[in-house]
DNA sequence: GATTTTATGGAATAAAAATTCCAAAATACA
DNA sequence: TGTATTTTGGAATTTTTATTCCATAAAATC
């Protein structure tokens, strides 16, 4: 029998040929791999949109007997997937018990272990009503004003792509041109600047936080440390501590996306809720 | 709904009592779990030998309804044994479904579960010598461009800085004042094109990745499925998949970050050997 | 050792799932 | 624009799978 990686591979080969339907199956098969593995084909149906008899159509194309046999492969796939990760994840805490120094590739499982750590840290170090404070300013405030340089400044760039979906009035400080300072100039009473400083901290960002905060300007801080010199002048703030790992920084931002993605995400409700009712 | 893991220390502490063919059943269903999950109840009786009724009895015993609702609970067993995350946020999507309005934060606990899982997930899309050889293509080409436009722009930005701090020419196309087909203009072959692109994919992307392929450049894709219009013409790519919760797009971005880092992490050693002795 | 109670296997039945088939819709082609 | 071909959805059917029920066997109790 054909195994779970063949056939993926030679579905992905076969995408273009296929008609409109099939093509719309084959992406769910191969974006919901688990689904397809243990649900019944109606449940899937139902998930993927579509009757089930385009499943059986779909497995027959790919010169199965039918879905059930189609199925056998996915479910066989799955088993795989699990004994590896098993296997995987036995062997690197043994490596990482053993020595910690002494690292050998792959490196991707540090990163990942190091990442899902961060986000375990991040339980402890954000404070929930720190977070919905923030959330609160955001939303009353006029207009969000986005501030960051250098390695912090991609979660700036994603807020302000964020907010502006969510149709908050943004504007990213992104000191094109060297102008970060006029940019700042435009913040009036009533708008909140959102400043994001990581160490080294960028100076140009401290001194954009120390004139806003002179004009009566909410500032939002986000940052690494109750010590760092960002939160001289921030009306509230969120940490995300930095924790580096064979000396390497950086590990905090699948920390730092994903509470982003969390401020957006309760922004988003909160708008709706403000503007639904 | 009780889990697996409940549903096995009850299992455990209840065999003492159990009859001759119960505990015997039950020795089987501990020690062969994947089986009681995947397969039927005629072919799970067969491999236990036992009459399919008495499985049917062994479920009712534990308080199932019968035999396919006790093997739902060695599914999910089987599938949290990937990711213990998944139940748990279903539960939250259900919720968000039923009840848009009344439920109650913290959502901070479910982002960080669900980049956790999304972590676990990129040990299994991102195969390690494709991880290789883009260090690789890296490592060998003369300047690194790096292209993204939108909601990828921000992982684009960071490998640029990274890539610059270990001094590696590296050159963002920024597509700043729209001249990103004139930045593109620029590359010569020897160079590469580290193009990142996620759904939207945005076409001026594409269209600069295909220009590029023409002139020999080499394509480094980062995307989110195999089915990615990115893979045309790239030369080698990674994949961190996408899975939209509740409609909201980004929970890959902790799993993206945490590639992010080990590519450079990756390239920063590769180079040191190289120069270093 | 007889009688009651409990456990067991397997045939009969019910339920659920997968598959087939056909009419209708969409598309391609002349 | 009309005709042929392909694609699609869904009801009807078949197949598979799970469950029930009962006759029998094994224990337990007296």
């Amino acid at each position: 029998m054909e195994n779970f990686d063949q056939l993926q591979k030679r579905m992905r080969l076969e995408y273009p040929d296929l008609s409109p339907r099939l093509q719309h199956l084959l992406s769910f098969a191969i974006s919901h791999p688990q689904e397809m593995a243990l649900e019944t084909i109606s449940e899937i149906a139902q998930k993927a949109q579509a009757p089930p008899s385009s499943l059986v159509r779909f497995a027959k194309h790919f010169g199965f007997q039918g879905f059930s046999s189609m199925q056998k492969v996915f479910r066989s796939g799955l088993v795989s997937s699990i004994s590896n990760y098993r296997q995987r994840t036995r062997d690197l805490e043994k490596r990482l018990a053993e020595n910690q120094k002494g690292i050998t590739p792959p490196y991707l499982d540090y990163f990942i272990e190091g990442g899902i750590e961060s986000l375990n840290n991040l339980r402890q170090s954000v404070n929930e009503s720190d977070l919905k404070k923030v959330v609160e300013l955001l939303a009353e405030s006029k207009t969000v004003y986005l501030v960051a340089q250098r390695r912090s400044f991609p979660v700036a760039f994603y807020l302000h792509y964020a907010l502006s979906h969510l149709g908050k009035p943004a504007q990213l400080l992104d000191s094109l041109g060297g102008m970060l300072s006029e940019q700042g100039k435009v913040m009036k009473e009533g708008d909140a600047l959102f400043a994001v400083s990581f160490p080294p901290y960028a100076p140009e960002v401290l001194n954009l936080v120390k004139e806003a905060s002179l004009e009566k300007i909410k500032i939002i801080g986000l940052t690494d440390s109750p010590l760092s010199p960002l939160l001289n002048h921030t009306d509230v703030h969120l940490e995300v501590h930095e924790k580096d790992r064979f000396g390497f920084r950086g590990l905090s931002f699948p920390a730092l996306y994903c509470l982003a993605l969390c401020l957006v995400f309760e922004l988003g409700r909160l708008l709706d809720h403000q503007n639904g009712s």
